[in-house]
RNA sequence: GGUCCCAUCGUCUAUCGGUUAGGACACAUGGUUUUCAUCCAUGAAAGAGGGGUUCGAUUCCCCUUGGGACCGCCA
């Protein structure tokens, strides 16, 4: 069996979270199987559809790694044979043009609001051979849903889904401009681009029984469907636009690695015994669709945090570094050159501390900037003692040839033991007048990822 | 409101009739450590409720409750 699968986002926004799982879980299924996975942008919506959202989508999934077959499919492309069909339904008897006018849909709907009954478009022009057509009034295509009996979907996910025929509606499938909605043209290239498997949020299951029944009015081969839980909020809801970290960019942005949000989004809502850690050819070796849960799952930023940092620890510096740079370049300030080779160096101790490419980014900001703003906290901690102590391991450090960490350590130690105190009272005031903060990677790395001529000058400015 | 669906720790989940109900995140405590972290150890934490079926139900069935999705000439 072959596996075509697709992810067909409408170019009206950037990416919502819950589209990019959707768009993973189809490139999964595609890659797993040795099959085909496309990328239709579903840019029917003439109002609302922008070229810089299908850039921008595009550009989400290529950061995700999720790369499509072939080239984008633009539907828009396609509105001529969406309409064919429109009109070969119409002539096999499977659609009709109904002749209400917006008003006097409208007017239902009203009358049902008032009488607190569930609007249903009447059928009127079902079967309407005695009706007077108006000529004032552009038509639309209905399609002629079945009335009786039921529609059966074996979902992949959601198990055997059964509706009554007579609860889905004559839906438009083609607009009084002529245009076609998007019940015929998500049909029709799924058709044409031979989809076997639509995998898709759950928010669709109606749309996939009105959808089955033109495949059969047309006597086309049904896919196989697969309705995969929506990804709700924090609070429980459907994820909305309103939510504060809902696209893509929201996650970039605050320094989540694509690896780790791809391993974040796998394991929503999909599960594979205990594992948690799936590199990219291990989620494709493992996925499938029993795994998939029925319920919908919450999103938990603790848990992103965690898998990013976990990424951030293991994969290989170099590698780290270009996310870091990628990072700097495009939300805080490109790192200046000079700096590079020590901040990769640095790499090593930075990152330990680091959640997110931002930590590690505010981290080496000490490297970064040459000079050193010193918190209003901090600056209290500078007291006679400490500039004493200050004082004394600068004319130790200037006669050292190599600072290493030992000769660092035997330095300290002298100090510690001249001045009878204690570590915290030599080391703070050093990382202070280093980094100006307290908090801070340790002080021999600090020191010894540090030019020594600006270790002194750091120094010297604090007396 | 109508239609459809879902239900295990706070969260993501394992269990496919017999388990001390497991793991991960988060949380708490203790330890390591030169600060903050990391790391290590330990702990607290769940089968919504009620009926069946069965020798035995978290697991199968029904009801209740709770939650969700859909109900556009949007996609």
């Amino acid at each position: 069996m072959s596996f075509i699968c697709r992810f067909a986002p409408s170019p009206t926004g950037p990416l919502h979270i819950g589209g990019v799982r959707t768009a993973l879980f189809n490139w999964l299924l595609a890659k797993k199987n040795k099959g085909k996975y496309y990328l239709r942008i579903e840019d029917t919506d003439k109002v609302r559809s922008k070229e810089e959202f299908k850039k921008q989508i595009i550009s989400s999934l290529a950061w995700l790694g999720i790369k499509h077959d072939g080239e984008e499919y633009i539907q828009s492309k396609n509105i001529e044979k969406h309409v064919a069909i429109a009109e070969e339904l119409l002539k096999k008897g499977f659609a009709y043009k109904c002749y209400c006018s917006e008003e006097e849909i409208n007017q239902q709907k009203e009358k049902c609001k008032k009488q607190g009954i569930p609007y249903v478009y009447n059928r009127k022009w079902r079967d309407a051979e005695d009706l007077k057509v108006p000529n004032d009034v552009q038509p639309v295509i209905r399609f002629k849903s079945k009335i009786s009996g039921n529609t059966v979907i074996k979902d992949l996910v959601q198990g055997d889904r059964n509706i009554s025929n007579s609860t889905i509606e004559d839906f438009v499938i083609l607009r009084k401009d002529k245009s076609p909605t998007y019940q015929l043209s998500a049909t029709v290239d799924d058709h044409e681009m031979k989809i076997s498997h639509i995998i898709r949020g759950d928010d669709h299951m109606i749309n996939s029984f009105k959808q089955k029944q033109i495949y059969e009015a047309m006597k086309w081969e049904v896919p196989e469907f697969a309705h995969i839980p929506l990804i709700h909020s924090e609070n429980g809801k459907k994820l909305s636009k309103r939510d504060n970290a809902s696209t893509l960019e929201d996650y970039i942005k605050i320094g989540i690695m694509p690896d780790a949000l791809r391993n974040y989004l796998l394991r929503l809502g999909w599960s594979y015994k205990d594992k948690e850690i799936f590199s990219k050819q291990e989620s494709i070796d493992l996925f499938n669709l029993e795994g998939v849960g029925k319920s919908p799952s919450k999103l938990d930023m603790s848990r992103i945090y965690s898998i990013n940092e976990t990424y951030i620890k293991t994969i290989d510096e170099n590698e780290l570094f270009k996310y870091l740079k990628e990072y700097a370049l495009n939300y805080q300030k490109p790192f200046d050159q000079s700096k590079e080779m020590t901040i990769l160096k640095s790499l090593g101790f930075l990152k330990n501390k680091a959640k997110t490419l931002h930590d590690i980014w505010k981290n080496s900001q000490y490297i970064i900037r040459n000079k050193i703003d010193i918190g209003s906290e901090e600056k209290k901690l500078i007291n006679q003692l400490s500039t004493k102590i200050i004082g004394d391991f600068i004319s130790q450090y200037e006669k050292l040839d190599k600072p290493s960490r030992e000769n660092l350590e035997l330095i300290i130690k002298s100090l510690i033991n001249n001045y009878k105190t204690n570590f915290k009272n030599v080391g703070q005031p050093l990382r202070i007048g280093l980094i100006g903060s307290k908090f801070g990677p340790g002080i021999y790395d600090i020191i010894l990822s540090l030019n020594k001529d600006e270790v002194i000058k750091r120094l010297k400015d604090l007396l």
